[in-house]
DNA sequence: CGTAAATTTCAGTAATTTCTGAAAATAATG
DNA sequence: CATTATTTTCAGAAATTACTGAAATTTACG
């Protein structure tokens, strides 16, 4: 695993990012590694392909499991363990986007839904009651569309972000056939 | 600002999820406690609340406003900067969102362009290459997407993301009719 | 089983990030 | 323009996070 210059500044950069995304430097790097690697690889062949100890690298693979972000397998009859990632680049979103919710969503929605239950609002609580409520509200009305979304096929998925804004005009379509059946 | 129990929970809780969301524990706790204060706060309101230090207040605003998810105003005739979170949630969910696509997609997006524009990939790095353009085509997807999206009206935006996964069936219903026409 | 290969754990260290207090800079007031 | 109020900067301290190497554990093969 020597890397060319590209796959070295790819591999750099998701490292920087992997930062900014919830994990380490290593992390970022080990995934990227694997994500551009054609075949699963195993924990020697990251150890070489960055420099970093063993350890690390057991480490940052439990964590990239973790994400869900890599799978485990076995290769012919060899006795490590290898690793990839998904070929199917929408179901890696797909996951990325599910755990960064459960992470970074999903406990501020279940807080907020205690405090709200919490009711004992002093008096003068009631401007952070309405904000609260409103984050609520605005919280639930993503992760239900999101509920929704993530369901539909990846071919259908990608036909409505093509759509875009249009789908706004499909709505508008939509209410005038409406109305014109509606009406007298 | 003395917080009661129920603005401590909050706020404490966006210390943690500060940290995951790409700024500190301080500057989490500093935007919910402006984000639950009905009035515009001044620094040493927020040393107040936060028992931290004076400096600390002063870059955790820094970086709030580099953010651009508070606004500094002036208040009557005093003569301290006062700071508040816009009061429509729609807006700061588009900021929110604005901020963390150009620190964490963008640059990605761009490094994938450049390495593409750089095109002498190695032969071995023939796997490489279709990875890095399948994720360009993703990202850019979203992107556009979201480039979209970000200028439609909040309320027409609402009603989209109720319909949810419905809006697939809205095109299937735009399907038909069509078809119906198109046919003899 | 016993042995060897592979992986994990973890205590200690290194590196990074956050926070503070003191000093410097800036802005408003009489 | 001198004084005072306010904000900013920044060097160093404190806290947190990441990494390593050595030892312990697990796994699988004969």
């Amino acid at each position: 695993m020597q890397l060319t210059s590209i796959q070295q500044k790819f591999v750099f950069h998701f490292g920087e990012m992997g930062a900014r995304w919830g994990m380490n430097r290593t992390v970022g790097q080990i995934y990227a590694v694997l994500f551009i690697s054609a075949e699963p690889l195993c924990a020697d062949d990251l150890v070489k392909a960055l420099s970093v100890s063993r350890s690390n690298v057991s480490m940052g693979l439990k964590e990239l499991q973790a994400w869900k972000l890599v799978r485990l397998q076995h290769v012919n009859n060899d006795r490590r363990e290898f690793f990839s990632t998904p070929g199917e680049l929408w179901d890696i979103v797909r996951t990325l986007i599910d755990q960064r919710k459960s992470r970074e969503v999903d406990p501020t929605l279940t807080l907020l839904r205690e405090l709200q239950l919490d009711g004992d609002f002093a008096a003068n609580d009631a401007y952070t009651r309405t904000r609260i409520e409103d984050a609520t509200n605005m919280i639930e009305l993503f992760t239900q569309w999101y509920e929704e979304m993530r369901g539909i096929d990846s071919r259908r998925l990608e036909q409505l972000l093509k759509l875009g804004a249009a789908a706004q005009k499909v709505l508008d379509y939509k209410d005038k056939v409406t109305n014109l059946r509606g009406s007298p």
